[in-house]
DNA sequence: TTATATATTAGATATAATCTAAACAGGTTT
DNA sequence: AAACCTGTTTAGATTATATCTAATATATAA
């Protein structure tokens, strides 16, 4: 698969933030990585290339992406939070054993129902499936719980 | 609300988790809670009373009651990780501007294509809505995104 | 090219969670 | 009741994750 640089240097572009060398360093990367990277291994795989960024530029520059909504942050229990560019819409699925972050493809969800929201105001929704990935599950798989 | 102190303990050895003051301390609270107290809270909250816990207890106890199914672990982008008794399946709603974490009543969610899934297997689902909640919610709300 | 707002840096600091090894407390057996 | 065993608690040290600081460098517009 090939970047569009331009594509990328674009989209930096339509939301304020400017193309630095580390900057685009750290959106390529997201956006050639099937795998949900941590801060840490971004930090790890962005300087094994060139130029060297520092820890502080990669959370800095991790928070603009996801501030203009280029990258979303995953949460995880206990664990670093993993990263991701979003291209298309999807899904997560995370292994229970490995901790992998996987993408399932997009799918709607229905809304809550009115009674229920109230008042808030919803802005997105994130459907998080957990169990085992495919190379952690069994062959027969024991039990299909859900 | 009362609390029935048998059905926490009947819970808890239902588990294999022996009844401790604190352990039932921290149960306790987090099933009178409505809104979904970090560790830190908890560990503040469950010390005004007696005994006093101590933190690597309050955070013992809660891997122990996320293990035994008995509570759920919402980890946060960014702030620490916020703990809810499972009492009723629920969804959650997050509010972007105070981070707050509410219930909103269950409902099944569709399950991800079998193609998309592949030889992946789930054990359960997490849906979670971000928005503004009823108080940080404008009057008027400016724009009702999703 | 120059001005200037933005971005980067190393290292210190803050925050969240876990580990350690000793002391303690339920529950059981003698 | 005493001894016993296992699981639990503890204070403080340690690790892991992320942010802050303030000096320096760079990208972009004029």
């Amino acid at each position: 698969m090939f970047l569009d640089t331009d594509a990328i240097k674009r989209s930096l572009a339509g939301s304020g933030l400017r193309s630095t060398p580390q900057r685009y360093a750290v959106m390529a990367f997201l956006m050639e990585q099937a795998e949900h990277p941590t801060a840490a291994e971004i930090f790890e795989a962005v300087n094994r290339v060139d130029p060297r960024s520092s820890r502080a530029t990669i959370y800095n520059n991790l928070r603009d992406l996801v501030q203009a909504g280029l990258v979303r942050e995953v949460a995880m229990e206990g664990r670093a939070a993993r990263f991701d560019a979003k291209g298309t819409r999807h899904h997560h699925f995370i292994c229970d054993r490995c901790g992998n972050v996987e993408d399932l493809e997009w799918y709607d969800v229905p809304r809550p129902a009115a009674a229920s929201l109230g008042k808030r105001v919803l802005r997105e929704c994130e459907l998080i499936f957990r169990g085992l990935c495919t190379k952690c599950a069994p062959r027969r798989a024991s039990r299909q719980v859900f």
